[in-house]
RNA sequence: GAGCCGGUAGCUCAGCUGGUAGAGCAACGGACUUUUAAUCCGUAGGUCGUGGGUUCGAGACCCACCCGGCUCACCA
């Protein structure tokens, strides 16, 4: 596909001539011969376009607060003027009056008004204005004062170039009626694919993206900040793995050249962090991503962003204290407080969660014990209610169909489910009080998965059972099953401790905590189609 | 993979039951030394996703295709 079909996915468009391809999206051509223009007419004057560095003094939000500080000791000038300062950052609007121009100045802390005026800067300088477009990053230096309508701004007395824009942003701009005063919002870049695919752009124009991306990464940094403090070990273990497994999906493979091997990214890291708990670590946990060879849609990215932790001498009920302790604290510090809404559903992530068995909790939506109905009964209950592909499905796998139809939707606030079937869970301790579960646990928010954990399998018998149990599964065509590892079963021979273990998608928290529907608002550059 | 919705100016969109394309903003020229995503005057800008068909006539109707969004399925 090398014909544009439209103009804004064309580019490379070299200064001049304008190559023909462009000839569709005149306009825009014309919108850019402008700024190529510009950009000679500047080096013309000797002027560098693109500068080598600039020095700020003060963020622009800082400065407002200088002038602010100033004004309220009473440490302004007889012409009101406080100090000055020098601010850099992109041109947001422009507005020019004749011999003086208001325009705003936009950096990662907000936005300053700036003034040129024509008797500061002389005719030269301020002619020189001209050339400049929104979207240009400058610097100023100046002097702070307040306007006639009362906003701080920057009497600029010198200002320099440091980048000039030769692609307008797709900046949105706002309207009011001058009948009706309503305000209407023309925003500028809406569609959401093209927002996807120049995500730059989208973070320039949109600063709300960028709050949900700041939020992002102050929720990682406060799981690492809560997990080091439980003197936990960060470690990194292999993406490119001989072996897949630790979940139930499907792989991407790769090929090592000079070795001549197939190799497949991660899908999990929890054999190698099992692996280190062996290693006599005792408490580890790795942040990174996963990568499935799935469907992609509001919940799934091919690739994602998992933490992953495990403790030795804790069971999955002290996985679920550490888990309400880490959730409530990174929340509260995320957000500012343990309550968020979530499309419409305020959560309340203060724990202690709700903790409900995952037969008892059926059952109840059911009518019946599922624990003694057979896997023929649970299935004539899921073809009545129309569950879809039921096709080779165990009792445990109907389980968690009819589950995932009947009780799932319908936990809103953080609810860990407790005890599911063994053939759904081959890495998970069987349960001490019944051999047909296992002590694991999935943590349910707004109806949607978040974290799956279970007190480990660390018997290297039953486990290597377990793993060819997986492997007849495969044999029969469940190409999600586990393939069998010998290693991780030689590991758990030497003695693996008692251990709990976590897994939690950081992508779909971050979607809870920013209140942001789809996964690919969590992702700066999520997995999209062919261009 | 299925269903629904959509693709018209740089951006956001309008365009009635078919009559030959419009608005706001952006752009360009001009005026304006405290504006508020200023205001005023003027100018330019579109093979209406692609290909075919129906028609005297298609942005509108029909068919096929391409692209996207949403929902569902898949993703334990």
């Amino acid at each position: 596909m090398t014909e544009p079909s439209r103009g804004r996915e064309t580019e490379e468009l070299a200064p001049e001539p304008l190559p023909s391809e462009e000839l569709a999206s005149e306009e825009l051509s014309r919108v850019r011969q402008h700024r190529y223009d510009k950009l000679d007419a500047i080096r013309e004057r000797g002027l560098e376009p693109y500068a080598y560095a600039y020095d700020r003094t003060h963020l622009a939000v800082e400065a407002v607060a200088l002038f602010d500080q100033a004004e309220q000791a009473g440490a302004l000038d007889e012409n009101g003027q406080a100090e000055g300062v020098s601010v850099a950052g992109r041109i947001t609007s422009y507005r020019s009056h004749g011999k003086s121009a208001f325009a705003h100045l936009e950096d990662r802390s907000g936005q300053v008004q700036i003034y040129f005026r024509k008797d500061v800067l002389g005719d030269e300088r301020f002619e020189t204005l001209e050339l400049l477009d929104l979207s240009d990053w400058i610097g100023v230096e100046g002097i702070l004062f307040r306007t006639r309508t009362g906003e701080v701004t920057v009497r600029v007395q010198n200002w320099t170039l440091l980048s000039k824009s030769l692609r307008p942003l797709p900046r949105g701009k706002t309207e009011t009626d001058s009948e009706t005063g309503e305000r209407s919002t023309f925003s500028g870049f809406t569609d959401k694919e093209a927002r996807y695919r120049q995500r730059y752009a989208d973070l320039a124009v949109n600063p709300e993206v960028r709050e949900v991306f700041r939020t992002r990464a102050k929720i990682i940094s406060e799981l690492r900040s809560f997990l080091d403090g439980e003197d936990f070990l960060e470690v990194e273990t292999p993406a490119l793995q001989p072996l897949y497994g630790g979940a139930a999906a499907r792989p991407f493979l790769t090929k090592h050249n000079a070795l001549d091997r197939t190799l497949y990214l991660r899908i999990a890291d929890e054999l190698y962090l099992k692996r280190l708990i062996v290693g006599g670590l005792e408490r580890v946990y790795e942040i990174c991503k996963d990568f499935r060879n799935e469907g992609v849609d509001r919940f799934h990215n091919p690739e994602f962003t998992m933490l992953e932790f495990y403790q030795a001498f804790i069971d999955y009920r002290g996985v679920m204290d550490l888990t309400e302790r880490m959730l409530e604290r990174v929340v509260r510090s995320a957000t500012g407080s343990p309550e968020v809404v979530y499309q419409g559903h305020e959560l309340n992530f203060a724990g202690p969660y709700e903790r409900i068995p995952m037969l008892g909790s059926l059952s109840d939506a059911l009518g019946a014990d599922v624990a003694v109905l057979s896997a023929d009964d649970l299935r004539s209950h899921a073809e009545r209610l129309k569950v879809p592909d039921l096709e080779g499905a165990g009792w445990g796998k109907l389980i968690d169909k009819l589950f995932g139809e009947l009780v799932q939707p319908k936990l809103i606030q953080p609810t860990f489910v407790m005890d599911h079937p063994k053939e759904l869970s081959p890495l998970a301790k069987p349960h001490r009080d019944n051999p047909d579960l296992t002590e694991r646990f999935e943590l349910f928010i707004a109806g949607e998965e978040i974290a799956n954990a279970f007190s480990e399998l660390n018997d290297p018998i039953d486990q290597r059972q377990r793993f060819e149990e997986q492997a007849r599964l495969k044999e029969a065509g469940d190409d999600e099953a586990h393939p069998i590892d010998e290693d991780y079963v030689r590991a758990l021979e030497y003695g693996m401790p008692p251990t709990g273990g976590l897994g939690m998608g950081i992508d779909r928290l971050t979607m809870l905590l920013t209140d942001q529907p789809s996964i690919r608002d969590v992702i700066l550059f999520p997995t999209l189609r062919d261009v």
